[in-house]
DNA sequence: ATCTAAAGTGAGTCAGCACTCGACTTCCTG
DNA sequence: CAGGAAGTCGAGTGCTGACTCACTTTAGAT
């Protein structure tokens, strides 16, 4: 077991290819979609998907990983008394159009290989909770674990249902003003 | 084509037992779940799964149809003032449970075979709602598709989140909140 | 009791898909 | 500019799962 020396060139170009490719294909057509369509989006042979990720679980995961990180990065930018709720709009409206999105929240819950990152972004909305409550635009009623219940339900809601803009605003709308004090 | 003629009786038996076990089979294994293994289930040959329903599809559609119908009756129930906070309630605890649920929900939106179906659902909701908003007890902003966007939404939440009996109080409570005048 | 069309049976077909592996190519190091 | 390790290739393998069909069984009419 050597120590993990730095990929070669190539394949950190393959890997990084492979990932959004796996992004587009799994957002289209749901996990169902073929590790061969990957390869072939990606420009790579099927070969190459297996030495990077030796199960297409774990490819699912690494896109998980990574759309994870950029949610808590989105989330950690975000602050004041409306941050929450501008967090939860962002989301809503990125499920709509992302499958993944809401894939992995549907996930988070279950999949046992995710969970340090998901408390990362159990942490970081913690935060937005409770600056938001400080700010006194939350009820202080409100805890953390409803408010993640919310946002898997909103963003699932959102991938099945084909939400339009409008629709998402009035639903949102509610939400927000069960949440107020 | 001759005019429909009643079903000989093993063939009703066989085509009960195959709902049944059809409906237990994907709640368990969701759509994933194979055509055999709800044959075994229903003690039954693989063939006759596909004599009474020739697609894998049809068969979920049946139950789909099957269980729309149940929560339409249910709908058609409850009523009065916190008529829609009941159905709304019973219909995550059900979600929660029984996978089916969700994935109908989930899918209603989208599955163009069942559109009626639906459509009485949608209905049956609409009586609630305005039984709500007369006695008071809901909000006269509120309008039918937001209801219905959250109805999905709550239940493909309580199916992936895993929800225990106080976090769904506390999650419905938000959202109970945010209907009220 | 007899007959027959409807229903049931289950081994078999076929397609798709995750995953493997030996031959070939490309990067990097000295 | 070797040499060889790391990476890529893609035809091939095995399995799973939807669907078929020639044959057997059975309900129900006469």
């Amino acid at each position: 077991m050597p120590a993990d020396r730095p990929l070669r060139a190539d394949a950190q170009r393959n890997r990084a290819r492979l990932l959004d490719a796996a992004e587009t294909v799994f957002a289209e057509l749901g996990p169902g979609g073929s590790t061969e369509e990957v390869a072939r989006r990606a420009g790579v042979a099927v070969g190459t998907v297996f030495r990077h990720f030796p199960t297409k679980d774990d490819l699912l995961t690494a896109i998980m990983k990574r759309l994870l990180a950029q949610l808590i990065t989105e989330a950690g930018e975000l602050g004041g008394p409306d941050g929450l709720f501008r967090f939860l709009t962002s989301l809503v409206a990125q499920a709509a159009g992302k499958r993944s999105v809401a894939e992995l929240l549907a996930r988070s819950g279950i999949d046992l290989r995710l969970p340090d990152a998901v408390g990362n972004l159990r942490d970081a909305v913690a935060g937005l909770l409770s600056q938001a409550q400080e700010a006194g635009t939350v009820s202080g009623e409100v805890r953390l674990p409803e408010v993640m219940a919310l946002l898997v339900s909103l963003s699932q809601g959102a991938l099945h249902g084909g939400w339009d803009e409008q629709l998402r605003d009035r639903t949102l709308a509610v939400v927000f003003k069960g949440l107020k004090p």
